[in-house]
DNA sequence: GTTCACTATTGAATCGATTCATACAAGGGA
DNA sequence: TCCCTTGTATGAATCGATTCAATAGTGAAC
């Protein structure tokens, strides 16, 4: 197809190995005939084959990451994070999507083999830590993004969800309240758990009620209803503060907050999590407990490349970031 | 490093080439060794080496997909839909963001000649209509994404933000506005133009003055700004209806409006473009002229393995879809 | 029994960049 | 002058899957 080395050597008069070092070491090569190797490069619109390179080398120059949905923004600035450290160490990113599907999961952990890619960053979805201690094996590493590893063998960053629950529920008692809530579900997935054990340890801790409205999953349409439900009680049972477990089940709350005449923060306080723009950009902005998600990716691409580039002195880490809290109007109150 | 065909073929007793067909043709093997050379590749867990079926075969079964921000939405969406087609054609796809930055656009190119895409999606930032024409007369051809593409020489598929723009106002006279306005910026940008040639035309057809906001960007911020500028005005010559040329100018609009105590839609009536998710989600649903994302990625890739799969039969296409209005609460009158 | 048609299998050649042992040249020191 | 070092340049060998011309094997037809 198109010129390859050979051809470049031809026209620029100097062997193939002279024209791979200006590609890798130029400065290895006198001056001269460097720039003859360019010109002729330029001459023929020469493009190195990046197969035929990884091919000899044993392994592409490129990084797969796999999340578990690229259309939640928390994935797309944790990636974005990744990429930026990629880019650092002149490797190609590969951004896939399991879409929370397991046989997805496998086929791109295939496809990542396939290509030799050099590390993997993963939010796993299903049951992969054995596949990826093989592959681990086989010379391809990973580290375990937004999940603590459960096992030795491999690195991970992560957020302390017991800690941003805790805090939510702090502030809000902090603020006045009498009959927090806590609003999310389902309780099987880790995250979910954590941060209503956090915000029920906080409330025992103050001698309070934690109220809890769980829900099957947290997307704003069940934030709205339970919203309903809430608008929905006596005054003197309504809770006055609410703690929900991500940033859209407290727009989807503060939506029928609004259509119902309940005030916000007067009648009930509201915190959230995740910190998504949209949390600054809503009507009443909302306080959130905010993880650091281009830091993450960061942080979990420079443990890769550490094992990557020292396998055998490399320490597996477990970083844990502790999230903070954003106090905006939807829980600023005068007391 | 790993098994190779070769070892393959030594433990099941055949010869290469016949392991190669087991794993490309494998209805030109016969069963008992098709069977042994499957058993072989359980055995030795070989997994086929990516770089030198491409090398050998002169491309990589991948795509390339370059957006504007993997932060917006739009865009995640528009990928999402492109992902799936290159999966229904078992080909990888590589989703590279460019930030809105002419250089790391070109390192993108760079990277995807180098890797042997087989094609190549892109949303434009710089100069790369020249570039994109030579990789296509060296065999990587490309689709322009939400972008109508100028040169004869390109498919494209996009969106008619002019008939967007037009239907805005439409709907807002229709709705009783008498002051409607237009809040976006730069117009520079070929999109904003049009939203606002649209309404322009609308305006004018109705025999109604549009106020034009300019602004400097398209995010929440100055939406918030052109807010406040726009509750300081007096009455009779404040709009009672604005038409924002994307989701995050209307959000700000509407923040600053339900900050200052002006009532939407009651007196100011409000229509964003995009439909972001955000739209259905703010305290009062936002009317949106939505897009169909994933379709324009979905077609947009289905071009391009058109193209890819027959180079010369290929005619090229401008598919431009027109935007639907979407009405909710911000513009719903009695009238 | 010979020829023809067809299928299944083989293995050397190939893709293109990199590597590395080897060769060569130029200069310095003795 | 000879030897050694240092700096450059060379090109055959290599990575692993695929391809394809050649070969072996099978059976049908006459």
């Amino acid at each position: 197809m198109g010129p390859s080395v050979k051809d470049v050597a031809a026209l620029a008069q100097v062997s193939v190995g002279t024209v791979s070092n200006v590609l890798n070491r130029p400065e290895q090569v006198t001056p001269e005939k460097r720039k003859r190797v360019q010109a002729a490069i330029a001459q023929l619109g020469f493009v190195r084959n990046e197969s035929a390179r990884s091919l000899r080398s044993g392994s592409s120059r490129s990084l797969g990451m796999l999340v578990l949905d690229v259309r939640n923004p928390f994935f797309t600035d944790v990636a974005l994070g990744a990429e930026d450290v990629a880019e650092e160490h002149k490797h190609s990113f590969i951004l896939a999507n399991s879409s929370e599907d397991a046989r997805r999961e496998q086929a791109y952990l295939d496809l990542f083999e396939e290509q030799r890619v050099q590390g993997i960053l993963i939010t796993p979805v299903g049951d992969v830590l054995q596949r990826l201690e093989a592959m681990q094996s086989r010379g391809i590493p990973s580290v375990l993004v937004d999940r603590l590893a459960g096992s030795e063998n491999f690195c991970s960053v992560s957020v302390d969800d017991v800690a941003g629950g805790r805090a939510a529920i702090e502030h809000l008692i902090a603020g006045g309240a009498e009959r927090p809530a806590f609003v999310g579900g389902p309780f099987t997935l880790q995250q979910v758990a954590d941060r209503h054990a956090g915000a029920l340890a906080a409330a025992a801790a103050a001698g309070v009620q934690l109220q809890v409205f769980e829900t099957p999953n947290l997307k704003f349409e069940r934030g709205r209803h339970v919203g309903d439900l809430i608008g929905d009680l006596r005054q003197s049972r309504r809770p006055d503060a609410v703690f929900a477990a991500n940033d859209q089940l407290a727009l989807g709350l503060l939506q029928s907050f609004t259509a119902n005449g309940i005030r916000v923060p007067d009648d009930v306080a509201l915190v959230g999590f995740d910190d998504i723009d949209f949390a600054t950009q809503s009507s009443i902005p909302l306080s959130s407990i905010g993880q650091p998600r281009q830091l993450i990716g960061e942080r979990a691409a420079r443990l890769l490349f550490d094992e990557i580039e020292n396998p055998h002195g490399h320490e597996h880490q477990q970083i844990v970031f502790t999230p903070e809290l954003v106090v905006r109007e939807s829980s600023r109150r005068p007391g």
